[in-house]
DNA sequence: TATTATTATCGTAATATTGCAATATACAAT
DNA sequence: ATTGTATATTGCAATATTACGATAATAATA
């Protein structure tokens, strides 16, 4: 015991947690509006950015490119770390659908 | 070592990383999108919707509750869980402010 | 080629999470 | 009081995460 028992849940289910949970460490969102901020992935100096060792931040950096959150593009000696919209826009599609049917129902709770 | 570092980011990183953990499990998305299909809270049943233990869906249950996604109202013997539409909401907002910030500056990046 | 800069991987210690059986608690109904 | 029902807590095993030093891999530069 103590692995998470995915094949009893939905695919969406599974893929939104896997998001939600990448998301799951400050390290990592402070990553994200990083590379927000800068635009332009200016890239490694994220690392220069956070107060974590590099080899902590490039396995939070792995995390984030695994769950599809961020693509890294290697541009000569180092490599330019950016935003994949398509990850974030469907998270918060997600949370604004969520919003939305908890919205109607708004009724009868606590 | 193995501690998260909260202490070096800031309360709103933290806070939304608190809630992207809490979420960050396919069990916590499934009970949240039942206690929104189901609406009035009748709750005690999560446990027959899901295939978990009993003692593991109450902790589930628990760490929803630790931040703020859900809460429960005693009714008699049983309890009334359900949504708790700020915490939600705040996460939604994030979320959309990221997306637009990033609309924004969408230009040179990979 | 040797050096330097940038990023990744390995190995490992500390800690956290997941899941459940067993048990406890709280209340309702008999 | 006893029984039944609903939920929480405890304790524990299996596994995962977090963090970092040491080291490797890669590529630009002297």
């Amino acid at each position: 015991m103590g692995a998470t028992k995915t094949e009893h849940f939905t695919n969406k289910q599974n893929s939104i947690a896997m998001l939600a949970k990448a998301l799951g460490h400050p390290a990592r969102i402070a990553i994200l509006e990083y590379l927000i901020k800068v635009d332009s992935c200016i890239c490694g100096d994220i690392v220069n950015e956070l107060p974590l060792a590099q080899p902590t931040v490039s396995q939070h950096l792995k995390e984030l490119k695994n769950a599809g959150l961020i693509k890294g593009d290697i541009e000569g000696n180092s490599i330019c770390y950016c935003i994949d919209e398509k990850a974030l826009s469907k998270i918060e599609e997600y949370f604004k659908t969520l919003s939305s049917k908890l919205a109607i129902k708004n009724s009868k709770c606590c």
